[in-house]
DNA sequence: CCGGGTATATCGGCGACTTATATAGGTTGC
DNA sequence: GCAACCTATATAAGTCGCCGATATACCCGG
């Protein structure tokens, strides 16, 4: 480790001046800045970051099993039997039995599973766009929803590479 | 995952045709799921999120009290207690006391503190370099590149929002 | 030097994970 | 058509990290 030269990032990479096309290290360090924004707020919130992104797993795809959960969410197989379960009591989802399969359980998100997800997601939405409204340049609004798409498929990039190293057993 | 179901918002603001700057759902969608994509790799990494956190600000903050770092990271005074003490055990930071105040406990990260996260964000530079540089198009990085600055001011917004909510005690 | 505020520590408890293992249903080969 | 194996979920026991309440030590103004 002390190997490393400039063990801090190499500033800039040499792209050769009009080349260079995205700055690696600043977008990590913006996309971290997000996330320390974003996450710890289980605090002010009543449901755990694991519990509110089984939720919107279940909001977004349908009834699932639990195996597919435990796919998706980073948590063990028992640890989602828990979720489940703590869930299940508080009505925001429920347990069905597969029709086809005996031994597995489809966990649908019910009504109210649904309207916290919504809701979560409506009050982000509303603080994102005052944010952007009041605090930002009409410049930089156009700038970042240029960004959008490109964005977006970076976002699917990372999420299939981290399918794609749990399926080798990386964990 | 890519594939979103999109689920039940006014789909687009009525900017009015050019008008129309930032769309706000997208962003707020596109930014939860880097953050879901982000986090919950603490199975994978030795530390907790937290811990991690606290580790990174030390580093780029120099030494805090721990009152500061109980309001950086969103937890309580006790917990920064047991979580310093963790990471002095483990060698990570170390407890000076602040000449001016007998009262007050001074945090530094050590040298082996510090390596840690400058190891773990060169993982996550080389990580995102790779994808970007594979997966992305030159268009799509240069989208990208042109919205950082934009980006970089709308987190340290979001931070500032955060830190002025917690002042006021909407904790 | 005393009373009230501030900075940190300690205590008891709990929630949400973990690993290891149990149970029940499904599948396959002979 | 059943023994052996596999798969899906559940249970058990332990750990870790957080919280609220409270204790302790120090600072400061009158």
């Amino acid at each position: 480790m002390a190997t490393t030269p400039e063990d801090e990032q190499p500033a800039r990479q040499p792209w050769g001046s009009e080349q260079r096309e995205l700055d690696a290290g600043e977008l990590t360090r913006v996309l971290g800045e997000f996330t320390r924004a974003s996450i710890r707020l289980p605090g002010t919130e009543r449901h755990s970051f694991t519990t509110l992104s089984v939720l919107h797993t279940l909001t977004h795809r349908g009834p699932l099993r639990l195996s597919a959960l435990t796919e998706n969410e980073q948590i063990t197989q028992p640890a989602v039997t828990q979720l489940v379960g703590r869930l299940e009591r508080e009505g925001l989802v429920e347990r069905r039995s597969d029709p086809g399969d005996g031994r597995a359980v489809l966990v649908a998100v019910t009504p109210a599973g649904a309207r916290i997800t919504r809701a979560r997601h409506r009050d982000r939405v509303r603080r994102l766009a005052r944010l952007t409204a009041e605090g930002l340049s009409a410049e930089e609004r156009r700038a970042i929803d240029a960004a959008l798409p490109a964005l977006a498929h970076l976002a699917t990039l990372m999420t299939a590479e981290r399918e794609e190293r749990r399926r080798r057993g990386d964990r």
